[in-house]
Formats: structure tokens, sequence, C-alpha cells
DNA sequence: CTATTCCTCCAAAACGTTTCGGATCGCTTT
DNA sequence: AAAGCGATCCGAAACGTTTTGGAGGAATAG
């Protein structure tokens, strides 16, 4: 293995020289640059960025920290679009990303700070974290720098990209008033999750602005979950069976929901009309393909990884970002003509 | 950020005796170790990686290479299953994984040596690379270790997994036969891909045990690709209608294929039976839910990441690790009773 | 009593880089 | 001729760890 030592050997000058030569410093002879940068070619030399990352205490790695990233995760690929996005932009800015995943046993004998620290990264990315997650606390407490996914806290070192919850779900509804619902039920998330408070709230606002009393008993949690949304979807409609439509806050419990249809002999979207909210892979493959509210995951993964390292750099104007969703019309809301 | 030199500072002791106590060395008096790790403790001491990969020369970090990650790739959940496999075990013995990502464009500045060699990484995984790729060249001339997934190539640094292609494929074609098909398309991959050719000679002992005869015309390439599948499918539905099966080198494929059955008006599986070959997501969610030669992805990662870090400790026995695969019957080629 | 062994500890070198604070030399300015 | 300056180079320290080759002393063996 080539060192810097081996280049300054070879062309006669110091390790000093080599070093600005390569890095492109300006004291030093254009011509003895040239014969540098010849010479590290055919020595085929390529940096220790262990070495470089000691002396200069970054290591131009972020992490990103993911929980439960296991087999039943790739149902929502959700984890999977913020990783191929996070690892786009990083890639393009000449940086690494070290992937750790957080398993509720581990996060026991490691916190946050050491995982970062230990493995010197710059900064971190933090995805599917509960609100209720431990690691939180720790990271708007610790100094390293941080973005988090559908999370909206923000501070000196911390900043978030989220979506737009309150409009997407508002887009949501009033599509399904446009069609002319009137009685629309709604499977929520969790009770404390960012994202299912928002899209509540959007969706009782879009019902407000239309003039349409919001019945209580008619919002459900489905955990986002595709059983537990069928369990609450077969009740519900056969308690209240003049429920024309449902809203969910998830494909999958989306998907939940059609089955409850399907099993009560109802049609979709005649009968019962069914809209989700991500846009997941398995929406459009759905029968009917479910209409949707679509996140562009990617981007908020590529966001995400480029505010981290514009605040790495110290020049990120703001510490949010807020992402655009698409309402995707489908077949589980209108008949295909 | 504390230091081993201000635990021994604190403890009244040599540099060198804090590192040998806190890596369990054994000459190192109890008391005294118990002490520096109560110091250690207190100061909230995390060792520095890279210091310590520095003179090490090792990172117990890995590298996974796939190539192509975008959204898109999302649909086939493959490379996400390997990669949260990878993960998992990675974890387990407490390496990192980084994530390599290559493009095509990307190719071309940086050899797969320069990559691994500049990010320090003790061994790559390599995934998703075709078997034209300009990088399995290189790999194999490279003196790091590496294992590959579904190339079987072998060597003293080299070592790979993959699963028993030629079996599933058997597996699949009997179910067909089995079920009575006598006419029986297959739709495959590429031509030059590893496991095409796996497969296809799979089909064809299936076929050649059974005594029937294998009509090449019947055996088309699909470029994995769920589109050009539907096409070919349609084709051969046209241009033959006595086959009434079809085995699928891939889910992706053969969702086309149903398309195209379905386009045809052929109901599925009473006039076409579709079987497929990975199990991604989509297969049980399809309609009909498709029957196919699942793969446990998640064990592929798993396991190339044990035989890799078994290698780089000199214990591995063999390089390379065969799987089984599993096969589903689902709807898409027996009616639910 | 001396020689040997064991236990516990330590100083210093090494890993490959960056960077600070000069040093040298030739040229221009006064 | 002295002083100043710009261009080009370099020595040495620093980053935080592991490891080598012992040192010192106490206990044991002969």
């Amino acid at each position: 293995m080539t060192t810097i030592k081996d280049i300054a050997k070879a062309a006669g000058v110091s390790i000093t020289t080599v070093s600005r030569a390569l890095n492109g410093y300006s004291d030093v002879n254009e011509k003895t640059r040239q014969k540098i940068i010849e010479i590290a070619k055919q020595l085929n030399y390529s940096p220790n960025t262990l070495a470089r990352g000691l002396v200069m205490n970054k290591s131009k790695t972020i992490g990103l920290l993911v929980s439960g990233l296991t087999r039943e995760s790739a149902k929502d690929n959700f984890t999977f679009e913020v990783l191929a996005g996070v690892n786009q932009y990083v890639s393009e800015v000449d940086y690494d990303m070290v992937l750790f995943s957080t398993t509720s046993t581990k996060q026991r004998e490691k916190t946050y700070t050491q995982l970062c620290r230990e493995r010197r990264v710059d900064g971190a990315i933090l995805q599917g974290i509960r609100v209720d997650d431990p690691y939180l606390q720790e990271v708007v407490e610790s100094d390293i720098p941080c973005v988090l996914i559908d999370i909206p806290i923000k501070s000196e070192t911390v900043g978030y990209v989220t979506t737009d919850n309150v409009l997407g779900a508002k887009k949501a509804a009033q599509h399904l008033l446009a069609l002319g619902h009137r009685h629309i039920a709604m499977v929520n998330g969790y009770e404390y999750a960012f994202v299912s408070e928002q899209r509540f709230k959007g969706f009782r606002e879009a019902l407000l602005e239309a003039g349409i009393f919001l019945n209580e008993q008619w919002v459900v949690n489905g955990a986002f979950q595709e059983e537990k949304a069928e369990r609450e979807a077969l009740r519900l409609l056969q308690q209240h069976p003049e429920i024309t439509a449902f809203f969910c806050a998830s494909d999958l419990m989306a998907l939940g929901v059609m089955k409850a249809a399907k099993k009560l002999g109802k049609r979709i979207p005649e009968e019962i009309a069914v809209i989700g909210y991500d846009d997941i892979i398995l929406a459009s493959y759905a029968t009917p393909p479910l209409s949707t509210i679509a996140q562009n995951k990617f981007a908020m993964g590529y966001e995400a990884a480029k505010l981290l390292i514009e605040m790495l750099e110290g020049k990120a104007h703001s510490h949010v970002k807020i992402l655009e969703t698409e309402l995707k019309i489908r077949e589980s809301t209108v008949k295909n003509q």
C-alpha cells in the first residue's frame, strides 16, 4: 500500500509538499505538482482516510440510523427509498454513509452518542424512530448534528425534513368529498405519532370547510398495521353501514381496509371508496389499484442528507425542509372510465 | 472528547495500561482494571476507531457494493432484503457496513480497488453486479477479500453465495408437470446471467425426466423486466394457443405474463398457470396470488456477510455457500379449494 | 542466599496524514 | 547595499490508539 511518504521519496520532495500538492494548495510549483500527481498515479496511491480523519477530526461519513430494519419492513419500501435517496446525495458530494440499525435489545447497551462517536460519523440521519424512543431525547441533548425524518424537532444541531401532512390529508379528504361522499371514516396510525396527528388535522379541516360533521367514532387507530386496520374497518362497517369512504393514514392500512370491504362483499369503489397515504409499491398493484397521497420518499432521504451536510459545513440557511405530496387517483376511489 | 490519555491521567497510570485494561489483557491487576473501567465510564469515554484502525491496519468495516440503487429497484425488494441481512450479521459481530452504490458514470472515475482502499474497508460484498461489469474483473485481480452474490467465482480472496437455481427451477417445473401441464413455456432473464443459465438448466432437466419435449421456441428472454415479459408472453400466447403454463425466472416477469394472459381474456390458473421466481412482496399481493420459488434474500445477505467476515478472520472453511429455495404454491397455479 | 519466574506496569515507536511556523532563494525596491 | 517580498519548499508536531520490549519487585525454587 503506497503512502504519501513513498511519493515524497520518489519525487525527491518532502511529505509536506506532496500533501499540499495533492490537496491543491497554491504554495507549490505547478511543475512539481504535476510531477507529484503523475507519480501518485503510477504508484496507484489512494489516501488513507483513517489517518486523514484522525488528524482533521472529521470522517466525511454520516450515519443513517433506522429502527427495525428487518425482513418485514420491506413491505413498505419507505426505509429503502429513503436510504436510496440519502445514498444518492451522499455519493454526489463524496461522503460515505454507514448504516446503523437499532433494535430494542441493542439500544440498551449503546447510546446514540456512543454509537456516533465510536464510529466517528460527522452527523446522523434518523428515520423510523418513534417519538417515545429513548434515542430521541439523547439526540437533542447531544452535540452531534443530526436531521430527523418526520419528527419536528429543531435546534442548533438538529433539523428535520417532512412532508406537508396536513395538506396531504386535506387533499385526500377533499378528493372523497368531491366524489360526493359524506360519510367518511378515517383509519389513523398511532395516537402519539407526529404524522398521525397532522393527518388527522388535515382530515378534520377538510370536513369542516365542507360543512360536514366529523363523527369522532369513525376515527380509529390501525397502528399502521394491515391486520389491525382490517379488524377495525370490519367492525366499523358492520356497526355503521352508512359509511361510504375511508381515508387511511398509510397504504398498508388501506390494503387492510380493502380486505375488510371485500369480506363483507362490498364493491370498491362503488360501495366503498378507499384512499391511502404513502404510495408504496403495493398500492398500484392492488386490486383495485389504490388511490393515495404520494410522498416522495427518495426525495426525503436526498433532502435529509443535503440538509445534514449543509449543516456540517455551516452553510445551512434553514434547518427545516418540507416537501410536497401528490394525490394519485386510482381505481379504489373512482371507477375506471 | 475524552481520550485514553485523560483516563490515564485520572487513574494515575500509563496509557499503555489503560489500553490493555480496556482491551481485556491479562497483565493488568484486576483492581486497577476496575478502577480504569469506572473512570472511563464516568468520563463518558468512547474509543476512536479511526486511530485504532490506523494502527491496527483494519477498520472492522465492510463495504456493500450494489449497482443501481435507485427508486426503481424498490420494486423487487431483493437489494433491500440482502442489505438487511448483511446489516444483521454485521451488527451481531460488531462490524460496520458502508454502502457503495455504483452507477455507470461513477464507475469510470473510480475503480473498485480505489473505492475499497480509500474507504479502508476490510472486505466487500457485491450484489446486483452483471457478469459483464468491468468491476468484476478487477475484483478477482485485487487482493481485497470479497464475496459475490449469485456469481460463481472462487479464489484465494473471493467467495460467493447463491441459491440452488437448478433445483429451484426444477421444482417449479415439476410442480407444473404434476398439475398435468404438458405445454409449458419459460420466460428467462438475460442470456448471459448466471442465474438464468442455471434456471434454464433445471427447467430442461425436469422436462427431460418427465419425458417431455422441450420446445426451444417457447423459451424467451424477458430481461427480468415486467413489460418485456408481458410483450413476449402476449406474442407467445397468440402464436401458440396450446401453451397452458408459464415458468418465469423472476416474479416481476411473472406479473407481466399474468397481465398478458388477462389481456387475452384467459383465466388464471384455469386456462393459464403461472409460476415465478424470487418471492417478492408483490407476489403474494397479486391477483391471483403468485406461486413462486422463494429465495431467502435476507439469508443470502446474512450468509454473505458471515462468509466474508470469516474469510477476513481466517476461519472460513469453504468459500462457497449455497442456500435452499422453497416452492410456494399460491393461486396462480392451483385454484383455491 | 542466589537464581528464576511471575505479576504488574510503562516508555517509546509506529500507523499516515495535515498543518504551523519557519527557511531559503532570487528579485524588486529604496 | 540593505531591506522587503513573493514563491517554493520543509521539519516537526499533532491526532489517539496498539504494541514491543523491557523494568521493577515480589514470590518461589534451588
